[in-house]
DNA sequence: TTGCATTTGTTTAGGCTTCAAGCAATTGGC
DNA sequence: GCCAATTGCTTGAAGCCTAAACAAATGCAA
């Protein structure tokens, strides 16, 4: 910030090479991650990324949850969840039924089975994980979770604007 | 770390809860801040982005690349590549030949329409992102880039391991 | 009560993405 | 020179994903 010859704020053409560059490697690592994870599930598991999350949603909840709470949670359209549900309940993992108080509600969970494959999963996948951030002190892990937190917060800010003025 | 009766080293049941965690958050913030920009690139350009990405690539070179090249930076697969780079061939935005020297090489760049396009979105992608992360302090900024560099190189070295007992 | 906005989920069209399999061109070893 | 392995790209099948349009159910207000 600089202040001109009467006194009053004036902007500097910014550099915003910076947060560019942060968000490519954001990115980057995601996309790794991401990357190896889905490959190990399919491997090992032979399931996709996507319906792993989806069960991994399910599992926190013992009654089931409505296709929106998903859809929310997930961060993922409707019409997405739709699809992934009925693939889920084809293959038994899932149990689907409609609401009794609000007939447009379909409540889902895991099946019996489809709970003890995730755990299973999940069991692993764990592991990977820890293995992936390995190199990682307890003390970074604190730090990169604030700082995450922090632009959490910013980019919902930043989505809240643009939402507010469409 | 616990040392038993004889002085050797034994591992307890170890905690991964906080990998989980911050592998989560960190997917929730690529999610969230994806999810934004590829809203403002349909948005205001019409514009899906894997395409920007790809034009982005072919940006940053004169010459133009091989669908190789841009397959490993994006970290897609060929296939994907080979479908996005068909659209915007037809959509005018790059230009495409094969090899002189390599007649399985198809070197791709953008032409004088798709390189002015590109930079057009590429100024307002700049702010939008800077906007994104305007609660970060330059600080944080490059703390959050040194840990996100220290994750991605632990990240690899995870990959690499997998990939040699494969 | 009727009417209207909202919420929930489905459908459709189009595009993205992967994996696996395959083809063609090149390279390297003999 | 010849053949095997490798490299570069394409294709096909399956699944993921979004935006937009839609139908059904709900709830609220006049």
């Amino acid at each position: 910030m600089i202040l001109d010859s009467e006194t009053k704020a004036v902007e500097l053409p910014e550099d915003h090479g910076d947060e560019i560059r942060l968000w490519l490697r954001l990115l980057t690592c995601t996309t790794l991650i991401e990357g190896e994870v889905r490959g190990r599930l399919r491997e090992r598991f032979d399931v996709t990324l996507p319906r792993f999350d989806l069960m991994a949603q399910l599992d926190k909840v013992p009654d089931g949850m409505t296709l929106s709470d998903v859809s929310k949670r997930m961060m993922v359209s409707n019409g997405n969840v739709t699809g992934l549900v009925e693939r889920l309940v084809e293959s038994g993992h899932l149990d689907r039924r409609t609401s009794d108080t609000d007939r447009r509600v379909q409540v889902i969970r895991l099946t019996k089975a489809g709970r003890a494959e995730f755990r299973r999963m999940a069991a692993e996948h764990q592991l990977w994980i820890s293995d992936i951030f390995s190199d990682l002190s307890p003390k970074d892990v604190r730090e990169l979770m604030r700082l995450l937190a922090k632009t959490k917060g910013s980019a919902r800010k930043a989505a809240q604007k643009r939402a507010l003025q469409a």
